[in-house]
DNA sequence: CTTCTGACA
DNA sequence: TGTCAGCA
């Protein structure tokens, strides 16, 4: 049985808009706001695959809720950050619990000190690796009166 | 179909 | 701020 890539974009814009009940325009404006990257075929056309129409709609519901585009950008990331940390955090008892017998807990010589040492950078180098989207810096913001 | 700009609540 | 209409 020829399974399907729930990541393969099969739907133009058109009719993912349809399927999730919202404006073409709205569609590309996600994008725009990064939100969203549906694939493209050769001539530049989205195609949205089944992946990206459930992200819409958890899109709407969120706005639903009062989280504002930027917001729910905020939340993407963190929702990826969360997914990359807890596979490495996975790894790392994985092989904490294979390499590691109860008498070896000496601290000169680790036998895998440079594997370990390796998916430890790889763990603090993990929220950084994004680069600094959301400073969170300015507490005021610039608003124009009226 | 694409990007971009402006208007409305 | 988010959505929609019109243009090129």
């Amino acid at each position: 049985m020829t399974q399907v890539d729930p990541d393969q974009g099969v739907y133009g814009i058109s009719v993912a808009a349809e399927l999730v009940e919202m404006g073409a325009q709205t569609l590309r404006q996600y994008e725009a706001r990064g939100l969203l990257e549906p694939d493209r075929t050769a001539g530049g056309t989205r195609r949205y695959s089944p992946n990206d129409l459930d992200r819409l709609r958890r899109i709407a519901g969120l706005l639903d809720a009062g989280v504002n585009l930027a917001g729910i950008g905020m939340v993407f990331d963190l929702e990826r950050q969360n997914h990359d940390l807890t596979e490495q955090n996975t790894r790392l008892r994985a092989m904490r619990g294979a390499a590691m017998t109860p008498d070896e807990s000496d601290t000169t010589n680790h036998a895998d000190a440079a594997g370990e040492a390796d998916l430890l950078d790889q763990a603090a180098d993990l929220p950084g690796d994004e680069d600094d989207d959301y400073p969170l810096g300015d507490p005021d913001p610039p608003q124009a009166p009226g």
